[in-house]
DNA sequence: ATGAAAGCGCTAACAT
DNA sequence: ATGTTAGCGCTTTCAT
């Protein structure tokens, strides 16, 4: 086999036995310094540990984990990056996982099945110990894959206690009615609704089946990119429709974000000309110019969530139950009660 | 040792030696049959393959990684994820690191050099073959581990051709010249700067020092959260300043929107009474209201470059040479020259 | 308190 | 085309 150039440093990494023997004691000895150093004589410890810091010693992770079985992080799969709103899942999961001494791995699938599966082949390469995906909607090698490995796996951003895969996240049935219904309460019954690609996303399909649900509305559906743009061009649809919606709801925050903008440049006055809802609560909804009323998604809280399920799932064999967090309406500026027909 | 349960399955995983004596064959066929398929008779294979599969056969990581020597993933280590000028960065670092059959872990710091040692330790202990890093910042401990493991480790968002490490990315000195620039070209003479926390953050120190080696100006710096609401207080501020600066330089978008929104919502014409400048051009900058001018820093280039920086080293022994990419301004809409005096 | 030696699961020579 | 075998770097009995 070539021999490989880990680093412009020549010289091979130094391991367990260069260190012993530049100690002059034993490879166990060496390795219990290393993991239980109080078993050894303070002077040979002292010797050892002067040798490992001159050799630059440091233990091979694979030589680790083939012996202990366990490589101590797990894997989670997330669209996209470009989203704010799996930013703080994550960041929520990595905390959590930290208090079971579990460290996090994120890989991005683009919303595309195919490549998660090609992303969770990765991650199982490399030695994760679990996996954490987003929504339900997977490929069949994907559970093909997490089977053979027996691999514990959870799903999330969606609720579904009787699926496959335990999962642990909201229902976005449940979101997107409360969006639809607060309109109604504030007198609207003609709505626009402005989603992203329903195609391979369950989570907006799941939302759009919510707004459907709930009758006595004149709805017009949008679907655009998910971006900013997007929303803009929603925002250009809509205003062209005859007669006109009195409110926007939109599946996300970056979605009505993008039509705020988009109105505003257009003089049209947000809420009193039209209303305006969105649904994520990115940190920016807040601080808009309306501010903007949304649908309050608990990310965080569902990070945490799937820290604590996959961290004692690992450690404690407790096999998760489905977990649903519950959305909320959070009312600011861009909605209006409907005041003259 | 304690029998770890990776699994609700109990039965322990099968290796190499189980799926050889099911198959009645030896485990060195078995490996041919994983590593170089064309090389075992297509009987031998298929019979290897239907046993693996029934035996949910998944090779171990750790142990190829022993003998080989390669994990192929390297660790992206940046300040958070929350903020889409690092997604975007490392959506093309991992684009490219795949070109070369490498995989992307990221973890985040929070912009703390102690957590930044923590989370490359784990990274190093899962096995990184290198490490990316943001800023050049970083505690010592951080180099000693690096050097320690011979790492082959790259820093990025910044370009400091005579670091201890090799760098990859824009002149901050030079961006943050080429927005004061800007805004003197049309005409401002008082200047408010938006800027982050200097504490810790080497990119936003050595975009300041850009600023201040623009004379003929009159500054009012504004220390502030790097968040929306921290734009939005600068607004404040500035406003109440006397005399009022002309134009405001954000050393980030972020804080840009978080000025505008807040303008707005006072009923403060941009551009009219006052300019507005950002910088980084993140998605949304394109799609606000006024549109935001500002200076593009190239993160999609600086995610390939660092891709092939890495790629290189790690593949073809090549160390990398420094790398500087230039900035560029955008101009939209949310600065104006400055008429009357 | 320390050492010798047997593996962990796999790959890669080297044989046949 | 297939098998045998010697490791890879480490942890862990079991001796001493």
């Amino acid at each position: 086999m070539a021999e490989f150039m880990r680093a412009i440093g020549d010289k091979k990494r130094a391991n367990l036995r260069d260190v012993a023997k530049a100690a002059g004691v034993s490879v166990a000895t060496v390795s219990r310094v290393l993991n239980s150093p109080n078993s050894v004589a303070p002077n040979t410890r002292e010797n050892v540990q002067r040798v490992i810091g001159e050799l630059r010693f440091t233990p091979s992770a694979a030589a680790r984990a083939i012996n202990s079985g366990r490589t101590r992080f797990v894997g989670a799969l997330v669209p996209t990056l470009d989203n704010a709103i799996f930013a703080r899942f994550l960041a929520a999961l990595e905390n959590t996982l930290a208090e079971f001494g579990l460290a996090l791995v994120v890989s991005t699938t683009g919303e595309d099945p195919n490549t998660e599966v090609e992303k969770a082949k990765s991650l199982i390469d490399i030695g994760a110990e679990a996996l954490v995906l987003s929504g339900v909607a997977h490929a069949p090698a994907l559970f093909e894959l997490t089977k053979a490995a027996q691999l514990p796996t959870l799903a999330t951003s969606y609720f579904e206690p009787d699926g496959p895969l335990p999962t642990i996240g909201y229902d976005n049935i449940v979101a997107a009615q409360m969006s639809v219904q607060h309109l109604l309460e504030q007198g609207h019954h003609r709505i626009a609704i402005v989603h992203g690609p329903v195609h391979r996303n369950d989570r907006t399909r799941a939302r759009l089946n919510g707004v459907r649900s709930i009758s006595g509305i004149s709805y017009s559906f949008q679907e655009v990119d998910f971006s900013f743009e997007g929303g803009a061009q929603a925002a250009d649809n809509i205003l062209a429709l005859e007669p006109r919606p009195t409110a926007i709801a939109c599946m996300s925050d970056v979605l009505a974000i993008g039509v705020l903008q988009r109105l505003q440049r257009l003089e049209v006055s947000i809420p009193n000309e039209i209303s305006v809802l969105g649904m994520d609560d990115l940190p920016i909804s807040e601080h808009t110019f309306p501010a903007l009323s949304t649908i309050h998604l608990p990310v965080k809280r569902m990070g945490a969530a799937a820290g604590n399920a996959v961290g004692n799932w690992l450690e404690h064999g407790v096999f998760p139950n489905a977990e649903k967090l519950e959305p909320k309406l959070i009312t600011r500026e861009s909605v209006a009660k409907l005041r003259d027909q």
